[in-house]
DNA sequence: GTGGTCTAGACCACC
DNA sequence: GTGGTCTAGACCACG
């Protein structure tokens, strides 16, 4: 269900955590899916399940999901949230790299140029998200 | 002449590596201009004078300056290494912003619109480099 | 594993780089191995922590290992690039000698001599490099 | 007379001695012959006149130059000595490239190849020596 | 346990 | 004065 590359150098907490909100916005995780247990997920990955538990905290607290004790975790019942976060996060990023290019010698049409060709070609999965 | 935010997350030596790059390739810091020493920085920006040499080393091995021992470190001759290798990183970061918005649900009108804003408005000073 | 001499005017940090990057070559460290940790070997070699930290980010910008933070440092996939670079240095540092040698006096068939007398006799251990 | 390479790490002082003993060896500065003084070589080249004071100091102790207090510096009676250790000095190198060399996967017939193509092309200046 | 960062203070060679 | 190296010891995030 998730990939983890044990290489990089993003710490393996945070790399789970990209996917579940990757996933969610993707509609490939639906509102109110449960999430594997913490224990199975560590098995899978060969993580250590402190590992998997500090993703799920994160997560939490960021209301992507919610825990119900001795049941499980699961998806919030909407994402619209997370959705606006990302988008701000996102947002937030370009500028930084826009305001970089320009300070490396970039012109405006260059930078219109390369952001149109930087969007993937082939569409992201969506459904009911 | 250097301004360091000593709450960041992001390693001291790194801001300071940074600045330099970025005053590089503005043109604030002309080619073969001498930096100040590592003990004269780092009573200006209240370091320890570690932290500054190991900002410059770094930069010496990204080939942004050279340094002669018992002399100083002094920028590099050119800036177009350093220029490309920024816009090469530069691109895979828009490139990996363009497919978050993506996932997140952002249409290809508005990732452009987006990236229109994002265009700083006022221009980088710039001379020589 | 690593012999250190205290008494040389070779930095510290770098007879450990050094070293690494020869048992690399030879074979002895093969690919994806993981290095001793900063502290153990520290202890090991009765050096402080931050020689061997310094050795360790040196080896990974050149590329000879990489490191995980809170799990280790780890030989690279493969090591063409450190091998190609170790050659072309040396093709340097010959013609340096050469050039020298022929100030010195010497005649062709003379350096031709010497070359031949110091190719090390005993073959040097490798495997899987 | 001399060229220094301002921007290399090599020591200035250093550079001096390294030409002395290259130029007396090729020539170009025969025996007894008097160098410039510590002053007007350090105008010449824009050097601390310490700089210079040290190179000589060096070349003095080395038997490759004597001093006569009040009257300068000059070149010894013969530079036998000198030769032999320089080429002394130049087979440890060799050794030690050819060794390096093994260890990075060259072939003794690449070993030879590489040093035939390392010859001087053109024959070193050399008169009176 | 791991590596990464930072401070404090020392000594060296070079200029 | 300059940069380079090393030690000692601290704190942090990650696993």
């Amino acid at each position: 269900m998730f990939t983890i590359d044990y290489k990089s150098r993003t710490p393996l907490y945070q790399q789970i955590v990209d996917q579940v909100e990757r996933l969610a916005l993707c509609g490939l995780l639906p509102p109110e899916e449960q999430l594997p247990s913490v224990r199975s997920l560590a098995m899978e990955l060969s993580l250590n399940p402190n590992t998997i538990a500090k993703a799920y905290g994160e997560l939490e607290q960021r209301g992507v999901i919610y825990s119900l004790p001795g049941r499980g975790n699961f998806l919030s019942a909407d994402f619209t949230g997370l959705r606006q976060a990302r988008l701000e996060r996102l947002a937030e990023r370009v500028r930084l790299a826009a305001r970089e290019g320009a300070e490396a010698g970039l012109t405006e049409s260059q930078w219109q140029e390369l952001c149109s060709q930087c969007w993937p070609n082939q569409p992201i999965h969506k459904e009911g998200a």
